[in-house]
DNA sequence: TCGATTGTTTGATGATTGTCGAACCAAAAC
DNA sequence: GTTTTGGTTCGACAATCATCAAACAATCGA
């Protein structure tokens, strides 16, 4: 029997995402290690206390909200968790290479950063 | 004879530039603007007073700066005016396809954005 | 039904960012 | 030498962003 009123999550369009969206998303720290450990081994779906972010409950909350709102990942509920994945194919097809950008970088961050 | 205490201005070894500061500079509506602008017709270089951004002196300014640290342009005294261009080459090398989805975006930008 | 777990929302705080006017600096034009 | 022009710096302000504790909501387990 479906829940009553789970959470269901709103996902944009990715052709009405702007590009500066999605780079901003893509600019912090935290958002960016979520998507590389969502990306680890081709891409997997997570839930939000999978990750090893230290931070508080709502502020990977936050965060998640700004990646979804920026299209760049897929969230859906099961039970009491919520499972995200990048939304790799549709990404690629409307910011090509970027997500290849932020993979590579971590292989590529200077020492400092 | 060399000018007494003319401008230089320093510019980042773009190994030394992580991709969120870039991400970051480009995020910004006009600093995309002024990196347009002078990717236009293959790129050029321009001076600070050549751009049609609306917004006061310092700001402008300010976003070279932005742009400058970010190691996405170069830019250079000649008299009193300061000539900027796109470091396309090195820009194109460090971070592969991060212009070319720039420049694209202007023709795929949504209508609200 | 109650307790535990996962995650959201609210309101607040501090930091960061974009903006500007005014003052200033350097070079070119007069 | 003075004026004009191009651009920088300073200090201030408003907006945005990242952060959190606490309270809350939905689901699962006991």
């Amino acid at each position: 029997m479906p829940p009553k009123t789970s959470r269901t999550y709103t996902h944009p369009d990715l052709n009405e995402v702007p590009l500066a969206a999605a780079m901003q998303a893509l600019a912090d720290p935290s958002r960016v290690a979520i998507v590389r450990t969502l990306m680890a081994d081709g891409g997997r779906e997570l839930a939000c206390n999978e990750f090893d972010l230290c931070q508080s409950k709502a502020t990977i909350s936050h965060h998640f909200d700004i990646l979804r709102e920026a299209g760049i990942i897929h969230t859906r509920t099961e039970g009491r968790r919520c499972l995200s994945k990048v939304r790799q194919g549709e990404l690629e097809k409307r910011f090509p290479g970027l997500l290849k950008l932020v993979l590579a970088e971590e292989a590529a961050t200077p020492a400092k950063a």
